[in-house]
Formats: structure tokens, sequence, C-alpha cells
DNA sequence: AATGAAAGCGGACCGCGGTCCGTTTGACCC
DNA sequence: GGGTCAAACGGACCGCGGTCCGCTTTCATT
């Protein structure tokens, strides 16, 4: 649908125009891997398996997407879009509406499910820096934000990142092995969340 | 020297008794990758360098320590003992004699350090788990030792965990790369541990 | 329609981690 | 010493991630 209006505003889109069969490929790549890792699981997708079945050779599923890790990002981040949305504008209390400590809480517990669902796409999409990739990043700045409405003083993004570092998928599956039920983690968390949330107001 | 007592204390070590090659060998194998990883750092070192360094077959290798990451995990586990030692019998603030809190917060620097002078070397260790390896389980017994000393209540393990988390490699990598300078993640911290140790006393 | 150039393609190729299995070595008993 | 057996060895082998380069497709221009 993009297309009908090339014609009318060809100022805006020019300079770094992709040909068809490159877009064309990387959806089908996007697509196939998507499929893939939801029939099998992200670990046992090799790159070899996407490429034949999106119909392309190996050499362009690593022209798009760089690396294994790259292409698993792009899947990640489909898959994190509905939980995202929900976050900005779903129900309260982790959407809007409700008291910023009662979000920040909710979002915690939330958080944590989701890292545990998505727990091998996260760890396949993870290279050295799980952080620079778009859920993380949102999920930092939420964060930050609700601690400046909790009106909490300090450094906030570190804080927030702070936060957010004890519910990643390691941390959280390694305490799970060691024997701390899912509830005892998430009461810990919550605890530490009110002790920063604390100092103020 | 351990071999001058075998025959007076025959009843001591038989049960799983290894073979003396294979104890020359897995000596010998860890000798070899302690220097190359000191020589060309850890990312540089494969597993079939090491094998040959050290004179054995790659198999050998993989046999002893199962695995990159578990050949890994020894070395760095080497080269953590020295630190270990400064903790527990060392000049204060990070040794015994200062004050709970002081020791806390010299701890986190001091780890803080030492996790981006080792950063190589323990993202190769780290697997999965890397909160499995002995220098993990030392630092967070240490952390949940002294909020015990500070009087925190609360759930003592799951929150020393929350304590070390954001100073994983990884994350302050990452923030080192977006442009926060060093000692502004290390007063972050220092402000995150006096907000959980404030809540008791 | 013809043309030139560059963006894109794909599969042969490489290196490394990890496994397997026929052979060797060492420990223990006679 | 000789015999026996399990433990250990080592290198050929495999699969996967990632690169490279000669060939093809697309697109702008005329």
């Amino acid at each position: 649908m993009p297309d009908a209006e090339r014609p009318l505003l060809p100022l805006l889109d020019d300079p770094p125009r992709q040909r068809r069969d490159a877009a064309r490929n990387r959806d089908a790549v996007l697509q196939a891997a998507l499929c893939l890792v939801a029939r099998e699981g992200a670990p046992a997708v090799t790159m070899e398996s996407v490429a034949e079945a999106a119909g392309v050779g190996k050499g362009t599923v690593f022209r798009r997407f760089g690396n294994r890790q790259g292409l698993m990002a792009e899947v990640l981040h489909q898959s994190e879009l509905e939980w995202q949305a929900s976050v900005i504008g779903g129900e309260p209390p982790l959407g809007p509406g409700a008291e910023p400590l009662a979000r920040l809480l909710a979002f915690g517990r939330s958080r944590l499910e989701l890292n545990l669902r998505h727990a091998d796409l996260i760890e396949a999409a993870a290279g050295g820096d799980r952080r620079s990739h778009p859920a993380w990043a949102f999920a930092a700045l939420h964060v930050r934000h609700l601690l400046g409405e909790c009106g909490v003083a300090g450094d906030l993004p570190l804080l927030a990142t702070a936060l957010l570092a004890p519910l990643d998928v390691t941390i959280v599956r390694q305490q799970l092995r060691e024997g701390y039920p899912a509830d005892r983690i998430v009461a810990a968390w919550s605890d530490l969340a009110r002790r920063v949330a604390a100092a103020a107001d």
C-alpha cells in the first residue's frame, strides 16, 4: 500500500531506497524465522533452515540481519509489540491510570513472566549487549518514567537499569533452578522496588 | 607434595582416585589455558590451541573440562582467588574491620572494577548460568552476609542477588558504551545499596 | 528497447566447538 | 613379569555460524 503514495510524494523516500527483491526477501526470511521459532523453539532454528524455508540462500539471510542474534532480535521484537502496547495503553495497573508505584510493581511481575516465556528467544537474541535491544530500551525508559512519577530523586536512568537487572532471564532462571519459587522472586523484587521508590514523596 | 602423604594416609583418598596421566594432563591443560589467556586474551584462545600447547589431543581437553565455558570457568577461578582472599582477610574497608555498610560500598566498587578487568574471561566462562560459577556464589554469599550485618530485614539471598545483578559485565559495559562515566555508575550503585540497607537499624 | 552500473544473490568454503570410537596406558592382581 | 580391564587418549569427523566472490537482477537513463 505505500506504493500508491510513491508517485505523489517522490521527495520523501528517495535517499536509500532498497531494491524490491531485497525487501521481498527480507520479509520472507523474517516470516520464515517467526514460523520456525514458533514451531521448533529458538535453539533448534539454524540459519540454514531459515534460509531454506524462505527460499533464499544463506548469504542473503546474513546480509539482511547481520548474524543469528540480529535475526533473533528482530523475531523477538515482533513478539514483544503486543506487550509493549499493553504497558503503554492497556488496563491498569500495568497500563496508565493506576498509582505509579502500583504500576511499577505490576510491571515487574509482568516483565518477569514475559522474560521466562520468551527465555530462549531472549538468550538467542542476546549478544554481549542484550541491553541495546529495543525491548530492553523500552523497559528501561518506562521504569525510569515511573520512578520519576514516584518522586524518586537520584540518577534515574541508572537506577532504572539497576531495577531491571535482577529480572534478567539468566538470573531468574538460576534462582528457579536453585529452588526459589516464582512468587518469592516476585516478592523480593517488589520489596526492592519499594525500597528504591520509598526515598521520596 | 601431597604425594608424600599418600602412603601414610592410604585410607582417605582411595574412592575415586584418578589415573596419574589424567591428573598430569588436566594440569598441563589448565596451565596452557592460563598462559594463553594471559597472552592473547580469552576470545582468541581456541580449544585446539590449548590442546596443542598442552601437548594433548582435543578430546582430552573436552573430557576434563566439559566444554569451553568449563575450561574458562576454571581459568577465571584461578584469577579470582587473590581478590577473594582480600575480601575475606584483606585491608578495610574491603576486608573485615570496617562498618558493614562501608564494606558493602567498597565491595561494589571493587567488584565492578574486577568485572571490567576480567570482562572477556567472565563472558567466555558464562554459560546460560553465569551465576553458578564459584566466583558469583562467593560474591552473593558475601553481600548477603554484609546485608545481614547491616540489620536488613527481608529476603536476604534474593536481595543480595538483586544488588549483584547491576554489576554484571554486560550491563556495565553497555552503560559505559552509552556514555555514563564509571564514577557515576559506582555512585548510582552506592545509592542503590544505601537504599536497600537503609530500611533497618 | 538497449545499456551500464551497482545492489543483491547464493552456495562453496572456512574455522571452531563438540562428539565418537578404535587404540593406548596405567593400575591392580596373580 | 604377565594378564586383565577399565580409564583415558587423540584425531578424524560433524554441524553450525559466518565470509567471500563470481554471477544475476533491478533500475535509472537514454
